[in-house]
DNA sequence: CCTTCCGATTGATAAATGTCAAGGCCACGT
DNA sequence: ACGTGGCCTTGACATTTATCAATCGGAAGG
């Protein structure tokens, strides 16, 4: 196991307090490997017998009931998922795929809970860790449950902006289809909402979008740092 | 500081495995308080001050954006909420009230934090805590994105009947207006919900609820564990 | 160049959900 | 006993969202 592998991820923030030695510990049986797109990784209700962590691509989160389906989030590098599941040693609530070509490390959760019980550093780091995630889920909750469609497109172009480096015109980085899950709508919704926010300052061709009045679209977005800031 | 009045959270899993130094040192600047029933305990946006933990009664956490309100969860004793804002030094996520009169101990989050940088059995404790709410919130979000109001309702008073104790007849702890709120619907749709499971084998008058066909009920609503069980 | 395929879009329609207004029921206090 | 107020329910209606079917358009491959 060649420890180039992991030089990327000793620096993460989970890891970065921890001792070499708990640190070689973690890695003894971890591995690292390539997935193509779209490749089911793990799937809800697996017992999870590892603590997954992208360093390249990105990984979709989603849950099945019923023969429906949604998109819960994204994963981008480089951060963990199903850190919660590893900790309590509870089966997966949310499946996982690939959306394109990703390098993952996998590190066997039995080893995770064991250096995590003998390094109090590794352990604060996956509280933090793990208040993040549940925050996150809180301000996905409270977009779903407090906004309509519309809202909760606008808002998300918002952030899907700030994140391309906050000019007028960017590209959306997910297929249309897909990111009417992610908002919990249909794809033909979709299309109406994107429609419907023409009047409110946007303009849309393919997966290129232009903010055209960024007064008039935030003031009918209403953004809340309690709903749409991803470090807070 | 009587201890006396902390006797009661001293066992709970996530003070357990701590010191008495350090649990007398978390305990040092709190305090407990009875507070009214419908009194905002925290608002959304404040700084986390405190770390609140229900001994008796029952709180409602709701949060509001642009004249819009939800309710998120209830907690019930004993048990701690808005941990993950102390943990991480930041604004609530969501706001607080009573539901009833209720007893809630407040512990300093600075306090919260700095035994928690010193004590390795607590941050265990912490991180058990917090993966606990952390999968909570996910199988509320897949409850919202996967299923339609009536399914929702559906499942809810199986959670209730088995909360109850599992007899055919049981009583909604809620008032229904609530109940719609944490189900995401109106109270008027709530109403036309509860009718719209009669012929699932479903019997309402008033807060009294009777499931008349077990079997069909529940092929009606379709639990999954990985929704509806609350252990897991 | 053409075909094929897949996602996106559009329109028509149905279903679900929200809104508004009115009325019923029940507990409470006078 | 009688109002009174709060909550729940009901009905009519508007809005939102989903579904179904058809079409459009670009990308990949022959």
């Amino acid at each position: 196991m060649p420890d180039s592998a992991f030089g990327e991820i000793r620096d993460l923030p989970l890891f970065a307090a921890m001792t070499d030695v708990n640190f070689a510990a973690l890695v003894r049986g971890a591995y690292v490997q390539t997935f193509p797109a779209q490749i089911e990784l793990i799937a809800e209700g697996d017992p999870s017998d590892f603590l997954h962590i992208v360093l390249s691509g990105s990984v979709d989160l989603f849950a099945s009931w019923n023969g429906r389906e949604a998109s819960l989030s994204t994963v981008r590098p480089i951060s963990t998922f199903i850190l919660a599941a590893t900790v309590r040693d509870a089966p997966y609530l949310m499946s996982a795929r690939t959306l394109e070509k990703s390098r993952i490390a996998l590190i066997p959760s039995q080893d995770v809970r064991a250096v995590f019980d003998s390094d109090a550093g590794f352990a604060r780091a996956v509280v933090t860790e793990l208040a993040q995630c549940y925050r996150s889920v809180v301000k996905a909750q409270k977009d779903l449950k407090l906004r309509t469609s519309l809202e909760r497109l606008a808002n998300y172009l918002l952030r899907q902006q700030r994140r391309a480096g906050g000019a007028a015109t960017f590209e959306l980085e997910h297929e249309k289809r897909r990111l009417a899950s992610v908002l919990g709508m249909t794809p033909e919704n979709l299309s109406r909402a994107f429609k419907g926010l023409q009047p409110h300052g946007l303009a849309v061709e393919g997966a290129r979008v232009t903010i055209t009045d960024q007064a008039e679209f935030r003031r009918f977005a209403r953004p809340s740092p309690l709903i749409d800031d991803a470090t807070t």
